[in-house]
DNA sequence: GCCATCGTACTCGGATATCTCTTGTCCGAGTTACGGCGG
DNA sequence: CCGCCGTAACTCGGACAAGAGATATCCGAGTACGATGGC
């Protein structure tokens, strides 16, 4: 089980963008050498959240990437999903019903015990990330590092 | 993020040798057709498992898998980890350090904020599946099921 | 002075390459139960 | 009847191959700002 890395860029750029919600939008240049990171492949990633409703981006000169909601309307959940895909990480493939000691379909009615165990799990680790917003992260920060991001 | 479907075969197989656990042990070839599952790669995922202390493995004729501890002190945390290996899911890269925007080792005294969401939540995970044992699941199982998973 | 046009800067989206991890197979080596054989 | 030995069944562990997904990179197309030129 591995979490893309493009999961912390989310989360940092998130963070940062919300350090100014109404300022200008930041270009993909200025987000990717903030953290020095490959900024063809950042994009892609900021585009996921672009496409979840997280984020607004502009075209043109002076384009860029803004929050699309203000910094407490966007949970930290909003973030991974939107990059990592809100997929569950265990799929049940019902291998109860195959093979030798296959069960028969009326005792399939029930969802299998172990999907279930899974499943809640997932939603236990859902729950927390929902738990925290962009806003509580922003607030968190050190007061110097605050500072050092505004322009 | 993707679990290995190893997880699934493992909690199977720690749920059917529990029916028995006082039994003989069970061939790597009669837990393979129970499921219908590569048996090779099955029995990778249940030596993982027996490193880790949750079954027990006997050569020779007659030999095979059995559980190395009443179902009740297994947890599907145990399972789980064993299989998938116990290194959670977010790592952080410390991007904050790294970049333009590079924060002072002085401002990075507190570990990064992104990472503690991330921490908190895998943590939430976890305390969600260690509250359920092997024993648990086992009860749960349907009545018809039971039975015909005893010899 | 105002408006249309053009160039430039920037983003969007897809195609492509590489690398790692998962999934699966295979084979030689080691271990133990069982049966046969000799004392 | 008892103990020894060979065989067969079974597991152990690592090497190896194929496939999927993560991690990038690159390029053509689209979009909007700003400058330039004509009215």
């Amino acid at each position: 089980m591995k979490l893309s890395r493009g999961v912390e860029w989310g989360l940092h750029c998130a963070v940062l963008l919300a350090v100014t919600p109404d300022g200008p939008p930041v270009s993909r240049q200025k987000l990717a050498a903030e953290y020095d990171l490959p900024e063809a492949y950042l994009v892609k990633h900021l585009h996921s959240m672009v496409r979840s409703g997280i984020l607004q981006s502009t075209s043109g000169p002076n384009g860029g990437f803004r929050l699309a909601r203000p910094p407490a309307d966007i949970t930290a959940l909003d973030v991974v999903e939107a990059v990592e895909g809100s997929a569950p990480p265990f799929t049940c493939q019902e291998i109860r019903r195959r093979g030798r000691g296959a069960a028969p379909p009326e005792l399939c009615a029930e969802p299998c015990t172990v999907n279930s165990v899974m499943t809640a799990a997932h939603q236990a680790w859902r729950d927390s990330l929902r738990g925290v917003t962009v806003a509580d992260l922003l607030e968190r920060l050190p007061e110097g590092a605050l500072a050092r991001s505004r322009p």
